[in-house]
DNA sequence: CTGTTAGCGCTTTCAG
DNA sequence: CTGAAAGCGCTAACAG
């Protein structure tokens, strides 16, 4: 039956591999498997195969071979600075794969998270990468036997099983906060955005500081349920102050607050460092503030980056490490907080 | 022949099927088209689904309808904070449609561009956005029939084939320059990142204020082949500022670029807004620095919406506008320059 | 409105 | 090292 195909100028395997005269599974082992078919073959394979333009059809591959080459991420806020600097990481590390990445925003609902869970959990992925889940418990069921490696990003805190990379956020906070009192602050506020596990953890890390040095005090908190952003760092330090005259101190869950609460500082006349600043996330910006802001840093490319190593080590037979990785954190001391004395 | 995989667990449609007793087909059109299967054996089949967790094998339903459910997504910097904003519009968008997104970067590189730009059209997909290509001589062949609706976010100067949206970045650049110089600043210096089309446009629009008003002059120009950040904003105000003694202005490609030069401003001493400042894109934080940032706003959530919006009406079958739309622009004074005198 | 038939383009067996 | 046969799970096209 010679050209079954007239309609449509998709070059596939066959087509190629009818015009050199060998079947069409060895043109397809030549492209996956170059070593296990001879080079003479080989390389008028591929040169037959590159005149020809023929590129691979990847939803008959991921049919017939049940892997997509599609590593799915899950995250809870896509589109948000901290997920940014993670995607940098991740693309980094894909690029020199032939793997690609599909992301899915779960804008933090616990429903949706299952939904494309289970979404990408029915497409042969390669591999999936969870960033900060917002509600372990809903998916914990779909994660028990999955069909494909997973790789967590987290809060060490968690204890996660399987595959996982992170920080602890717990310690990373209480050492900050310990930090600036050793610099002499004592009405430390908080404040932050959406809670999530994270922005949980670290409002632990916060409050265990505090009463160890018999600072605590439920009035030094501001949350509101919305992204973290400048202008939000603007509105909570403003309320904060309101709420606490006296409050010398503010520890950001993340730096683009930390930079509205640096603005609105200077509106409300305080003068830092004085009144001190603390960030979250050692975001690009922050080190070219004026003054520089002091931060946590966590390193975020380092956690997409490993992650998707991870996966893609796993994806290639690998054994993967047992336990989590901890990548760790720092304090940046900068010049929004005065000197430890 | 009853039960002829044993060895996998999944669902297929096949089973939901065997298990009513109707033939595969139906329950295929049940889930596609409701409409056009009758209600009690609709109501029973979707029952069955969710009953038996049956979930479509979306490579087995790409390679039969040649469909993928895939939009690509090509950026020249999809980790970019520009881009993030037109991400938001694009997840928006797309949110409510049963569309998925893939993203890739082709990191400003014309054969990059053009590797995956292929990709995606030898894929199946289900339509294909292109923001802000960077060479399109490169990928024009691969564009003049495509497979599947294409859709470009772009600088309208270019008069752009095909389904558009974007703004023309030459005015919008050129506006911003005649308000500055109505405001009274004369020696307005030009920072910015590496170079693509867009700020070429901007480039050019700041150069035919200038030349209009007998201002233009070459030294006022400085940049660098580096993503806009705010370290950059500082590095160059810094350059600049060296370069021309009697700057009282810059005009800033991003407002990254002109956070930076707030903060340099403040470190050099200058008064601002006798020394002006003035932003491109109004991100988030401009509006709530101190003083707040005069910027050009550039509606970039729109583009990333309008844009999926375009390609998921075309997807559907509706007829395509016939001309790019054009989504404009708007100077936006705030405390970072003087008041028009 | 529902069913039958025939692949989509590739890879997995299992043979040579 | 190469090939033949047999689908992967779904949908288009045409019947009924």
């Amino acid at each position: 039956m010679p050209n079954r195909r007239a309609r449509t100028e998709r070059v596939t395997l066959q087509d190629v591999a009818t015009a050199i005269g060998v079947s069409s599974i060895t043109v397809s082992r030549a492209l996956r498997e170059p070593e296990i078919v001879s080079q003479p073959l080989r390389e008028k394979i591929l040169q037959q195969v590159e005149k020809m333009g023929y590129v691979p059809d990847l939803a008959a591959r991921a049919l017939a071979s049940r892997h997509s080459g599609v590593i799915g991420v899950l995250a809870p806020a896509l589109t948000s600075h901290a997920h940014l600097s993670i995607m940098r990481g991740i693309e980094d590390r894909v690029r020199e794969s032939n793997l690609r990445i599909q992301y899915a925003d779960t804008r933090q609902d616990p429903e949706e998270e299952r939904r494309q869970l289970r979404l990408f959990l029915s497409q042969h992925p390669a591999g999936i990468l969870l960033s900060g889940l917002h509600h372990l418990d809903g998916t914990h069921d779909l994660l028990s036997r999955p069909s494909c490696p997973v790789v967590q990003i987290v809060d060490l805190h968690m204890m996660p099983t399987g595959m996982a990379v992170g920080i602890n956020h717990r310690d990373a906070s209480a050492t900050a906060i310990r930090h600036l009192i050793s610099c002499g602050y004592r009405r430390i506020g908080l404040i932050g955005g959406t809670r999530d596990i994270r922005s949980e953890r670290r409002q632990e890390g916060y409050s265990q500081a505090m009463q160890e040095a018999g600072l605590a005090d439920p009035l030094l908190m501001a949350w509101e349920d919305a992204f973290t952003s400048v202008q939000l760092g603007c509105q909570l330090l403003q309320r904060l102050k309101a709420q606490v005259p006296d409050l010398d101190c503010v520890f950001c869950q993340n730096d683009d607050l930390a930079l509205g609460a640096l603005f609105e500082a200077q509106r409300l006349g305080l003068q830092v460092p004085d009144f001190g600043i603390c960030g979250y996330n050692d975001l690009g910006f922050s080190a070219y503030c004026e003054p520089a802001l002091t931060t946590v840093q966590v390193p975020r490319f380092e956690m997409g980056y490993r992650a998707i190593d991870l996966l893609i080590r796993a994806v290639n037979g690998e054994q993967p490490p047992t336990a989590p990785i901890d990548l760790g954190f720092e304090i940046v001391e900068r010049g929004t907080t005065r000197r430890r004395s």
